[in-house]
Parts: C-alpha cells; structure tokens; sequence
DNA sequence: GGCAATGTCTACCAATTGGTAGAGAATTTT
DNA sequence: AAAATTCTCTACCAATTGGTAGACATTGCC
C-alpha cells in the first residue's frame, strides 16, 4: 500500500508545479526529480502527461469544494455568510497558492480542460447563484443580477489573491501584515458593493 | 523597409500567441507557420525567444500606457474618470485580449520579465495612485488606503475581463449583450464600493 | 555592371520532450 | 517455498525544441 502513497505524493507535487508553472512548462522529468522518482513512475500510476493532469485538476476542485462546503456550513446568512467564504478562500490561497494558479491555468482559452473543471464547479456556482438570490429577495443583500454579481466576486477574489505578483511588480513587499490589510480592504470593498439600499452598519 | 514591417507583423502575432497560449506552449515554430514564414526569420530579428518575449512584453506595456493616457486626457475627475479608465480597458479587453492574456501571463510566479513589466507600469501606477489619493481629499471618493484599492480595482477589472472562460465554463455564452452587461455590472460594483459616503446618485 | 547590405531561406544540431518495452525488486497470495 | 502481483527502475526512441552556420536572393548605391 506503498504505492498509494506515491500516487497522492505526485498528485501533490503536480498541483505545485501545474498551479506556479502551467502545464506546458512543468516537464514530467522535472516533476520526477522533485519527486526523488524516476518519469516511469509517474507514468506508472498516470497513464500521460495530459491524465495527470486531469487527475489533479479533479482534485483541486473536489479541495475547492471542500473549503466551501466547511464555509458554507456554519449556518450564516447575509454578508457573514459572504465573508465566512472569502475568509475561507483567503486562507485556501494563502498557504496554498498553487490551487488558485492551476484555476488560472484551466481557465485559458485554449485549455482542454476547462469544461472538465466546469462540470466539476458547477454545483458550487449553482449553490452560491441560489444562495445570492434568496439573500437578495430577503433584503440582505443588494439587488442586481445575481449571476454577475457572482463573476465580479470570484473576479474580486482571485483576482486580487492570485495577482500577489502584482503587488511585487509595483514594489509592495508582500508581508503578513499587508496580507492582512488586503483581506480587510477586500472585505470593505464587498461590503460597500454588497450591503444593501438601507445601510445599518454600526461604523465609528 | 519591407523588413520593419516584418518584424512589426513577428510583435503582433507573438503577442497573440505569447497572451493566448502562455510563454511556454508557444514554440518558435508555430509562430513562423502562423506568420508564413521560416523560424529563423524570426531569429533574425530577435536573437532568442526570450528576447522576443520581452520585446512582446515592451510593446504591449507600450499599448496599455496609451490606453491609459488616451482615458486619463480628459480632465475628468472622481468616478467619471474611473469610470472612463474602466471603460477604456474594457475596450482594449474586448478586441485585443491577448493583451491582458499577456499580463497575466508575466505575472506569474517563476516570471523572469516580471520585473520587465513593472519598470513598465509603474509610472501608471503611481499616477493612478496620486489621482485616487487627490480625489479622496477632495471628497470626490470614498476614503480608503489607495494602494490596496488600486489593486482592488486591478483585480475586479483584470478579473473580470480575463476570466472570460469562466463565463464559458458555468454555461454563460459571452454574447455582445452579456458583454454589455458584465460592463454595466462591474460599474454598478464600483460605484458601490467608490462612492463618497454621503451619496447623491439619482436613482429611480 | 559591380558590390555591399539586408533579409529570408535550407541544412543541421544538441538537448529536451512525452512515451514504450521490459527487467528486477519487493510484497502478497497460494 | 513458489507463484503471482505490485511497484520502480534502466534502456531506449521518435518528435519537438531553441539555436547555429551559412547559402541564396533582393535591394539600393557607386
């Protein structure tokens, strides 16, 4: 039962490599040598390049999965029910940056995969459309079209955890502290977009 | 001069590809079969790959700070002006995504022409970031710290324009009419988010 | 016409790629 | 203990990769 082990260990070190560096630039040498394996290993439990990485993307939607059923299980309602899942996602990204990547890489255009992570994301998306909408007709949220207002906020989410390399560019050392701060300003942004027509928040 | 504008056509097309497929799946090759020429037509006029890469990164850096100016030379100021901004990336988003596939692209992690692309940007940056501050003061914005901001809107408008698959993948068909709308959403979003406390929109 | 510069090509090449065939060790089953 | 199964390995391979060397054509200049 050795084995088994070597599958999930690849399975992992894939995810790693696929999410920072893309399919096309991670070779199976490389991933081999990470490994402390030889290619045929690999080749052993995955028939081809191209399952492996099918196997990792099931993967990584069934942990994504995972993070929002835990999120979404507290029994919230309204914008806490919104920030319990942002939280979540923040800390999915922070400490495993690679999952968030490998959605970035399934997302290109060309990406055969896509639909593969589409049948596996779908449920997710379905839940979260309905739950916006039930917020929304009860006056927790503000009204708009509920299916856009999901993209802006996996565009908000993502966009603003993946491009941690943007921060870098322009010279913002990424610390826990800014970290932090960007999980805050997030959550400001959302809410202000979020919060419904009559406001009642209780701010200094 | 025949020559120039070949190497103008290399730019071009390297751009489409390098945005589309990534840095990685875009061999030296195919480039030339989608150009109608030999490989070492290009290799004439850039020395290696990468310094074609980088020469693709100058010029769509190049291309965004146009945009940028052409939208910022109106003398608007508050929300019209980010609203115009907005509208001018989303336009080059719409017929020229390779650009903004080419970001992120140079964003990643392992990139070695991030700091490239950041030499690049950074002055629009800064710009961007002494305007937010600007309309603040003057109350025209809500208040808040600009960086983060800047990067939340980064993330909300490159997000949102960049995970055009995304749509795809949960069923939506990117028409003219959703592009139209997603536009119209994103503004009602940051407007939300942007909008002085005191508000004074004339909804209906 | 001669000639040099410019630009595109053919002919190669070494390295890397994903993948096959099958040997050999370890473990489990009988 | 023998046999079968499971797992990892060595030895290759054909195709593709980025890149070099240099022939061949075209153009503008004298």
């Amino acid at each position: 039962m050795a084995g088994s082990d070597t599958r999930r260990r690849i399975l992992d070190t894939a995810l790693a490599a696929f999410g920072r560096d893309g399919y096309a630039a991670t070779s199976l040498d490389a991933l081999a040598a990470d490994l402390g394996v030889r290619k045929q290993t690999i080749l052993y439990w995955f028939p081809s390049k191209l399952d492996l990485f099918e196997a990792v993307v099931d993967d990584a939607a069934e942990g994504l999965a995972d993070a929002f059923d835990e999120a979404a299980s507290g029994g919230l309602a309204g914008l806490d029910q919104v920030q319990a899942i942002v939280d979540r996602v923040f800390r999915l990204a922070v400490h495993r940056p690679e999952v968030l990547g490998l959605v970035r890489e399934v997302t290109r255009p060309e990406s055969p995969t896509a639909s593969r992570l589409g049948a596996r994301i779908r449920p997710l998306y379905d839940r979260a459309r309905d739950f916006l909408m039930r917020e929304m007709e009860a006056g927790r949220l503000r009204r708009s079209d509920p299916a856009m207002l999901l993209l802006s906020l996996y565009s908000a989410v993502v966009g603003m955890v993946t491009e941690l390399e943007v921060q870098r560019i322009v010279g913002f050392e990424p610390t826990l502290r800014s970290t932090v701060m960007r999980r805050r300003e997030l959550m400001r942004f959302l809410r202000a977009a979020l919060a419904p027509e009559t406001p009642a928040p209780a701010a200094p």
